[in-house]
DNA sequence: GACTCGTGGTC
DNA sequence: TGACCAAGAGT
């Protein structure tokens, strides 16, 4: 075994977590938690994972599921694209591979939602196979320890990572290997002041010797946020229900329940002015502000409260009424819950009535 | 290859 | 407090 990997298993038999809710010998529960944990820290994940594996405990069950109530179990999580192609996923292995996880990487790779990292590390935290992964902890870890200079998102830097990454991956206690590499990048070689005194690799890391930590990874070249203004339409009825609007698949929030959005005031009012008898009631809520990586978000409710409601037009698709005290599970954007907490409507239980 | 996708944490 | 990032992938 190379003395990169020796090192660092040796420090993950005295240090390294062994006990997070997904380290389990189960390729369904390793690859949700590896989807789940996609771009989203660990902290944030748990009590999600939890609730997703009750309701969902293996594969069947999720395929047998349907999407909304998949979305239902995410929302609030972030990037429900996830979601959709975990869905997909657990139909494509129920139909083509006898409802288990393949243990090839083109296999494993040419599902919905598993790139080449996702890939990697099912099969090696389930399977014992020495691929490699290059996620956030990886390419931090690498970076510093072979002082590579250079922003990861550039093609020839990022092909040098997972030559490297391959390099140090060994062929015998891969999974804790695995596992290891990761909880080194999270719990020592961490962004900001790394534990270098703590680290079993710190002799060799050319970036602990030439104290270039700070410098390394080299960030990514700064990008200007846009702004974005959208005006929302909070319909309720005598009954408390909410018009929610199902969103497309694709795009922001997509496959999402929200309360319908319109680019100007007038065209939300019109719309509000469409559905109300009584629209006197219309009234401004406060500002909401989302801080998206990509965009500013800035969102400007009108309630219509307790309004008489007309009904919804038959040939408009994609319409609900949301009945806050009837149990249903549909997924619902992170701002629709902040305005029906706003609004002191439950939503634990959703039902979506037809239009 | 640049852009998009969400939310929460950190400094 | 705003910039930056986190167990990346799809378009």
């Amino acid at each position: 075994m190379n003395e990169f990997a020796a090192a660092l298993l040796n420090w993950f038999d005295q240090s390294g977590r062994k006990h997070l809710p997904w380290q389990v010998r189960d390729a369904y529960r390793i690859w949700i938690s590896e989807i789940m944990l996609q771009q989203t820290q660990v902290a944030t994940v748990v009590p999600y994972y939890e609730r997703f594996i009750q309701r969902f405990p293996n594969v069947n069950a999720l395929a047998a599921a349907p999407l909304d109530e998949v979305l239902h179990l995410w929302t609030g999580l972030g990037y429900y694209a996830r979601a959709r192609n975990l869905h997909r996923t657990a139909q494509q292995l129920i139909a083509h591979h006898q409802g288990m996880m393949p243990k090839t990487l083109d296999e494993v790779q040419s599902l919905p939602g598993i790139g080449r990292s996702t890939a990697a590390a099912i099969l090696a935290l389930s399977y014992e196979l020495p691929h490699a992964i290059l996620d956030g902890n990886v390419k931090r870890v690498l970076t510093r320890y072979f002082g590579i200079h250079g922003p990861t998102s550039n093609k020839q830097i990022e092909a040098q990572l997972w030559q490297r990454a391959q390099q140090c991956t060994p062929t015998t206690r891969v999974a804790n290997y695995t596992q290891a590499i990761m909880d080194l990048g999270a719990l020592v070689c961490t962004r900001s002041k790394p534990l270098c005194h703590a680290c079993p690799l710190a002799t060799q890391c050319i970036a602990n010797v030439q104290t270039l930590q700070s410098q390394l990874p080299t960030p990514r070249p700064k990008r200007t946020r846009p702004q974005r203004e959208v005006y929302v339409a909070v319909i309720s009825d005598e009954s408390d229900a909410i018009l929610l609007q199902q969103r497309p698949a694709s795009g922001i929030w997509g496959g999402l329940w929200v309360c319908p959005q319109f680019d100007d005031a007038e065209s939300c009012h019109t719309f509000i002015h469409s559905k109300v008898t009584n629209a006197k009631s219309l009234q401004k809520m406060p500002v909401i502000q989302h801080s998206f990586t990509h965009f500013d978000l800035t969102l400007r409710p009108y309630w219509a409260a307790n309004a008489i409601a007309r009904t919804v037009i038959a040939d408009e698709t994609g319409y609900c009424w949301y009945h806050p005290h009837r149990p249903a599970h549909i997924g619902l954007a992170k701002p629709v819950l902040d305005i029906l907490k706003y609004l002191q409507i439950a939503t634990s239980a959703i039902e979506v009535s037809d239009v």
